[in-house]
DNA sequence: TATGAATGAGCGTTCATTCAT
DNA sequence: CATGAATGAACGCTCATTCAT
C-alpha cells in the first residue's frame, strides 16, 4: 500500500456532493468497479473461492488496484460486507411502514424480506461465507453492525404498533418475529441446492416460490396475531 | 485415478456383516479415520478451505490414502455429504412418533431439528459449502439422495395423523411444515456469528437458545393446528 | 526519471551557506528526512529489505518523492552511502592528531574507529550491502571515494609521525595498519549475532566491549611499535 | 508440506553407510543439489535477494522441492547455514596442529583461517546474511552452534600449547585471538568492494592478498609472542 | 496395502517504478 | 513543489493431484 493510507477516505467521499476532480473521479470509479466485481465474484464462489485475481479482472482493473484501496482481501470482503448491508437497508427503508395498518405492515415487511433474500443470492452467500469465518470482519466493522442493527427496529415498530391497536400479541419479542421472518426467507435461498435435490421440485420455479411466499406470509399471522 | 476406480466398495462392505480380514479391518479404519477428520476439517473450514493436506494430517494418515479410498477430493467430499446425511437419518429415526398424539410427535419432531442443526454445525456448514456449490455432489450420490428424502417423510406422516384427527389443519404441505422447521433450526445455527454481531445477544448462551426453541415449537404449533 | 534530473543539485546548495527561500528550505527539509529515513531503514533491514515504502512512510512522506528527489533507489542509496561516509570523515576530523605524540594519537585513531563502528551499526550494514551489490553503487559516487580516501591519509600522517621518532616500525604500509584497525573494529560489530551465538557471551554487554577494545589497542601497539 | 515432516532424516541418512532404496538415493540427490544451489544462490544475492525460484532454477528442480524438503525458505536457510558450517569445519579439522610446534601450528591456523574466507566468499555472505537477520536462524540450529563452537577450541589447544613451553603470552583469551584472525581474514573478504573503490587498489590480485596474508601472520605473532 | 517423491498451476501479497495533473 | 493513481513483474507459499515403487 504505498498510497490511500485511510482508503475510507475515498468511500465516504462519494457520500458527500462536492464537486470532484477528474483524478478523484477515476479514482471513484476505480474503486467502485471493483468493489462491484468483488461482490459478483464473492456472491459466485464465496470468500475463499473468490480469488483476487477473479476479482481485479472482473473488474477490469488489476490485482494491485484492491491493495491501493482497500489494503488486503479482508479489507475488501469488509467493505462488501459493508455495502452489502447497506443496499439491504436501503432497500428496507423503502417499505412502507403504516402504524396505522400494523397488520398490512407486517405482510410488506415479509415480503420485503423473503423476497430480498430471493432477488439478492449474493447476499446470503456473503453472509454464508462471513459465518464461514466466525464473523471476524464484521467484528472489525463498526459500519456493518450499525447498518444491521437497523433491520430490527423496524419489526420493533410494527409490532408495537399491532400490539398497541390489540391486534398482535404482547409476549413476542420483536427479535424472535425478526429471526422468523430472516430465517424462512433466508433459507429458502440459501439451501435451494440441497432443497431440490430431494424435493425433486425446483425451487427456482416462480409459482414454487410464491406459494413459500404466501406459506411464510400465513405462518407469520398466525404466530402473531391474538386469535 | 489409477487405484480405487469403485471407491465405494470398501464403503459398502462396512454395511454387511460378513466379518473381515485383518488386513481389509486395518482399511476399513483408515478410511474411517480420514473420512471422520474430512468432516471435522470441512466443518471448520468448509470445502474450499478444508484442505487435503489439513484433512489426512489430522487423521494422521498422508495425502495418498485420500485418493487411494475416495478417489479426489470431489469424492471424498460426497461420501462426507453421505455420511453427514446418514447420521441426521439415523438421529431421526430414533424420534418416537405416535400417530395417536399428532401434537405431541409434532413437538418431539421440532424438539429433535431445531437440537439437531444447534448441535451440529458441521451439518450446516457441510450443507452451506454444498449449496455454494451447486448441488454438484449430492447431484452425483444417490445415496444421499435417498437418505434426505426420508425427512420428509416423517412429516408427512405426522401431519396426517394430525388431520385424521382434526386437530391439524387440512390445507398445509408437509414440504412446507418441514421447510419452516428446518429454516428456523438451520438459520439460528448458520448466521449465529452475525446475528451475534448485531443482536448484541450471544447466540451461544442455554437460555437464548431454550428460548428461540420455544418461540419456534409456538410458532409452528399456531401454524400447523386448527381453529 | 522525468524530474530531478540532476538529483544532486538540492544536495550541493545545502552545502553553500545562501539564504535559502521558504520553498527551497521546506525542500530542502524533505529530502533530509527521506534520507535520514532512509539511512534507518537500510540499517535495519539492508537495502533490499529496506522498501521504498517502509522509507517513505518512515519519513513521513511519498514514495513518489523519493524519485523526485533522488531518481530512484540507487540513487537514494548513493545518497546514503555518501552521507554514511560523510558522517564517519566529519567525526574522524574531530580526532586530535598530535605529531609530536604518536602513540598516543594512534591510541586515539584506534580508539575512535572501534567505537565509531560500535555506535554506528547503520555503517556496517550500509557497507556490507554494498559489497553484497559488488561496489556498484560507490562506483558511481566521486563524493564517497573522495571521502573514504580521507581515512588512510589520516592513518599515514600518525604512521610517519612516528616513524620519524623511531617509535614506529618503517616496513609497515598504513594501508595495512588501517585495515587491522578497521577489520577488528568492524567485525566485532559486523558479525555479533552469530559470535554471540557461539561464544555463549553477549558481546553487546559493555564490559565485553571494553576488554575488546583494550586488546585491540595492545594488538595494535604490538604490530606497530619498534623493539 | 505434504509429505517429508522431518526433512532432517533424510539429511541424518546421508551420514550412515546403509544401502539407499533408488528412490531414496534420488530423493537424496535432489535434496542435495537443492541444498548446494541455494548455497551458491545466497553466496551470490544474500538471503533477500536468493529467491527461491532463482534457487529451484539453478538446481534444475521445482520451487515445491524446496518446501517439501527444507519447509519454507527459513528452513532452506538454516540448512544452508549448517552445511556451510560443517564445511569449515571439515576443512579445519584438517590443519594439522602440533604441540610441539605451537608457533608453527598457530601460522598454519592464521594461513587456514585467511584462505578460507578468502576462497569462500559464500560463508561471508551467508554469515553477513545471517546478521543481518539478527542471527534468527542460528538461534533455531542446534547443529549451527554446535560445529561453530568447534572453532575457538583448536585456538584454545595451541594457544595453551605456547603457554606452557612459554612461547606465547599468558595473558590472552583465546576468544580474542580467534577473533583478531577471524576479524582480519573476514574483513578483506568482506569489504573488498568498498575497499577496492578507494584504496585504488584491486584486492583480488593474488600479490595484494599474499601481502595481506603476510601482514596478518606477523601483527598475530607479534601479539601472541612473549618478549 | 501403503507411501515417498514429484509436479504445475494458482494463491495473496509486495516490489520498484511511471503516469497525469 | 507535491501528490494520488496506476502498473506489471516478482515474491514466498499452498493447492489438488500423479508418478513410481
Amino acid at each position: 500500500m504505498t498510497q490511500a493510507k485511510n482508503p475510507k477516505a475515498t468511500s465516504k467521499a462519494a457520500v458527500g456532493n462536492k464537486p470532484l476532480s477528474a483524478r478523484a473521479r477515476s479514482a471513484q470509479l476505480t474503486r467502485d468497479s471493483v468493489l462491484k466485481a468483488a461482490i459478483k465474484v464473492f456472491a459466485k464462489y464465496g470468500l475463499n473461492g473468490g480469488s483476487i485475481e477473479k476479482i481485479s479482472s472482473a473488474a477490469k482493473s488489476h490485482d494491485r488496484m484492491i491493495y491501493y484501496y482497500f489494503g488486503n482481501k479482508e479489507g475488501l470482503f469488509v467493505a462488501v460486507l459493508e455495502e452489502t448491508y447497506r443496499r439491504f437497508n436501503e432497500a428496507e427503508a423503502k417499505v412502507e411502514i403504516d402504524p396505522k395498518d400494523p397488520v398490512l405492515s407486517l405482510k410488506k415487511l415479509v415480503e420485503f424480506i423473503v423476497n430480498y433474500y430471493h432477488d439478492h443470492p449474493e447476499f446470503v452467500i456473503i453472509l454464508n461465507s462471513e459465518n464461514l469465518h466466525r464473523g471476524k470482519h464484521i467484528a472489525k466493522s463498526e459500519l456493518a453492525q450499525e447498518y444491521s442493527s437497523k433491520a430490527i427496529s423496524v419489526f420493533s415498530e410494527v409490532l408495537l404498533a399491532g400490539q398497541k391497536k390489540g391486534v398482535f400479541r404482547d409476549d413476542l419479542s420483536p427479535r424472535d418475529l425478526y429471526m422468523m421472518v430472516a430465517a424462512m426467507g433466508y433459507f429458502y435461498q440459501s439451501n435451494r441446492y440441497t432443497l431440490s435435490a430431494f424435493l425433486g421440485e425446483k425451487l427456482e420455479k416462480t409459482e414454487t416460490f410464491s406459494a413459500w411466499e404466501q406459506f411464510v406470509m400465513d405462518a407469520v399471522l398466525r404466530t402473531v396475531t391474538t386469535k
